[in-house]
DNA sequence: CTTAGGG
DNA sequence: CCCTAAG
């Protein structure tokens, strides 16, 4: 039989030699796999990457605490001028952004807090604050609690101000089509605070934020375009059929979820590095950054509950800040997960303008669902085309709670966690039209009345917590998964965020978490379906309401409350079992391929070639599926369970298995590898 | 971090 | 899937 297909095409470095590729190439042969990375071509940012994309960078270089290398150098003796230095950096940043979309990050203080407090920000680092003053200090507004703090021992109050969809309807809508809205965080300082220093600089918006929506040509949104398309085309895949082929680069689910890049670029962002340990950053919403790890919450992961317990992948890759992000490691996640001190934030809601102005031609049906009814594009033809552009988020409030020994460093490290979480995963987007929020996902733009002619002040964009309250409510984990992200969100919007790996192919998906990723990577992933938009497929889903903001934040405003809630709900910090994602057909075709060509024992790299975007299977996964498969091949079929596999693909699991067990035999010897081209044949 | 295996 | 031992 001909197995390998041997192309001397592979991806490892050596790779073309001869025949197939070498079942096992000596690591040093192997190219730098941290540099491997893929990127994708065609992707473009978003706001929401951008976003995330300084706050990573802010964080990256915020000090050597964060860094490995620079460990050495904590940041420890914050001097009036290290934070403005800090400010600086941000700055440039910023400046420096590639996209120049950004938003700025201010730091406020409460006005009626303390002044030490800005003091103590400013000058130094260590606050040296009486934790009771402050705690003290909270606003009224703010239902978020002083006690936890006094536990943790941080000196900054929380604060949190829930605010209601109202609210973020809002201000969303305000008007003005430029204004700009910085990400503010709150750090322990109140949000109003009188005064603040930007770290970051509005950018120019201008310069062409990717295309959050607006692509012209291509007519659907650019980025997200396929994914939409899909999502509506195949509300689901039948479970035995195989729908698409995973293959190689694309398959896998968790594109959806736009989340995922931004999630995990908070995690790897940081390291938890212990020299800052003190602050950890947790955030209100139990899920937001649970998820924001996992980073999908679509399928299977519902939402909060299931995240990502174990730091596996997902959280591990965070191509932000590191290349070698890919492999980054759990240990971070998991200190982090321990030291963490809280930071809470409140959801972060935002609201983006955008304009809208003529467009081509092309149909935005992507968004809707398939079943739209009434018009479809009966206008005129003209202009379908509705482009928008986002001037950028804000990001209403953060808490963040750190301990005044922390060093400015780790407040960086902190507030970009938070902020990386917030985009990561606990957001979703939505859409407003004159105000209104417009819950229907299945409406084509049209039909909600954003039409080219009208947009430009009338639409506006939201950030909501993404979290689902309960995830109880979930039944079948598969077909509600997405649904309660979806639901409400704006198809755009969701798309938006993506991309992440494009990028600079920093930022992986991994992270399931947030919103829906869109990277391009994904195109071809969704095999399973996880997300229909449309929602269509699922009655019970039904969009039911988990409108996400609503159900979410009552639980969660209580910030005290809500720290050790967490905590005794479940606390999946350290450990749940990672939810069961069966593997579907397409996936095992996907497998099977991969080791066909490739062999047993090079899981990372099967891993890389056809699940890269898959962020949950990770190279262990693969190998015991493979085991599992080898196992099924066996065994008759009577004593098969789950999903049927097609017997095709257990007779090349079986034949892949029996050529390259025998490669490794032959291999031990002292086979020159030559000979295997020889059995192949 | 990866692999390989056992649980 | 998880966990661990070994590289």
């Amino acid at each position: 039989m001909v197995f390998p297909k041997r192309s001397t095409s592979e991806m490892e470095s050596g790779g073309g030699s001869h025949v197939a590729e070498m079942p096992r190439v000596p690591k040093s042969a192997r190219g730098k796999r941290s540099i491997r990375k893929k990127e994708s071509p065609g992707q473009m940012m978003c706001a929401f990457d951008l976003l995330a994309s300084v706050a990573g960078k802010l964080l990256d270089e915020g000090d050597g605490s964060l860094g490995n290398t620079s460990a050495a150098a904590p940041v420890v003796d914050a001097s009036p001028k290290d934070v403005k230095q800090f400010k600086n950096e941000v700055m440039d940043q910023d400046s420096c952004n590639e996209s120049a979309l950004v938003s700025h990050i201010a730091f406020q203080r409460p006005a009626n807090h303390h002044a030490r407090k800005g003091e103590d920000l400013e000058g130094s680092h260590p606050l040296n604050e009486d934790p009771k003053a402050k705690s003290g200090t909270l606003d009224k507004e703010s239902s978020m609690i002083s006690c936890s703090k006094a536990e943790l021992g941080c000196n900054f109050a929380a604060i949190a101000d829930r605010w209601s969809p109202e609210s973020v309807e809002s201000g969303a809508c305000t008007g003005d089509a430029v204004a700009n809205v910085m990400p503010m965080i709150t750090a322990g300082f109140h949000k109003n605070a009188p005064d603040m220093f930007n770290l970051l600089d509005p950018m120019d918006v201008d310069v062409k934020p990717p295309p959050l929506v607006s692509s012209d040509s291509t007519g659907e949104m650019p980025l997200y375009g396929n994914k939409i398309r899909r999502s509506t085309s195949f509300p689901r895949v039948p479970k035995g059929g195989m729908g698409f082929t995973v293959d190689r680069d694309e398959d896998d689910d968790d594109k959806s979820s736009g989340c995922t890049h931004p999630i995990t670029a908070t995690n790897k962002g940081f390291r938890p590095n212990c020299t800052a340990g003190h602050s950890s950053v947790k955030k209100l919403l139990a899920c937001k950054y649970r998820k924001v790890a996992p980073a999908r919450m679509h399928k299977g992961d519902l939402s909060c509950s299931d995240v990502d317990r174990k730091p596996s992948f997902r959280n591990k890759k965070m191509y932000y800040t590191r290349q070698r992000t890919q492999r980054s490691t759990f240990k971070r996640r998991k200190m982090f997960d321990r030291h963490s001190a809280l930071v809470s934030e409140e959801y972060a809601k935002s609201n983006a303008k955008f304009t809208a102005r003529d467009s081509h031609p092309a149909s935005l049906e992507a968004n809707k669902g398939t079943n739209s009814m009434a018009f479809q594009k009966s206008h005129e033809t003209d202009d379908c085309h509705v482009k928008l552009r986002i001037k950028s988020f804000k990001v209403p409030e953060l808490l963040i709670e750190i301990p005044e020994t922390a060093t400015v460093g780790s407040l960086k490290k902190t507030v970009l966690e938070a902020v990386n979480a917030i985009l990561g995963g606990g957001l979703r987007v939505g859409v407003l039209h004159h105000g209104k929020k417009v819950r229907d996902d299945n409406k084509t733009l049209m039909q909600a009345g954003i039409a080219h002619d009208d947009v430009l002040d009338n639409l506006g964009f939201s950030l909501e917590p993404n979290c689902t309250p309960h995830p109880s409510q979930h039944s079948p984990p598969e077909d509600t998964e997405f649904l309660e992200t979806v639901d409400t969100t704006e198809p755009l919007a969701r798309i938006a965020p993506t991309d992440s790996s494009s990028k600079h192919g920093e930022i992986d998906a991994s992270q399931e978490l947030a919103l829906a990723p869109l990277s391009a990577n994904y195109q071809g992933n969704d095999h399973d379906s996880v997300y229909s938009p449309g929602g269509m497929s699922s009655p019970d889903k039904a969009s039911t309401n988990w409108r996400a903001i609503v159900p979410v934040t009552p639980a969660y405003s209580n910030a005290g409350a809500i720290v050790p809630a967490n905590k005794a709900k479940r606390s999946p910090e350290q450990g749940q079992r990672r939810i069961r994602r069966p593997f579907s057909v397409s996936e095992v075709e996907a497998l099977v391929l991969a080791v066909e060509k490739l062999g047993t024992g090079r899981w990372r790299d099967v891993k890389l070639r056809a699940f890269d975007n898959a962020k949950h299977r990770t190279y262990v996964d693969l190998k015991d599926k493979w085991k599992t498969l080898v196992h099924t091949a066996s065994i008759s079929p009577q004593q098969r369970r789950g999903e049927p596999v097609p017997q095709e693909l257990l007779d090349r699991v079986l034949a892949a298995q029996a050529y390259w067990s025998q490669q490794q035999t032959k291999l031990q010897p002292k086979t020159p590898p030559l000979a295997e081209s020889r059995l192949l044949t």
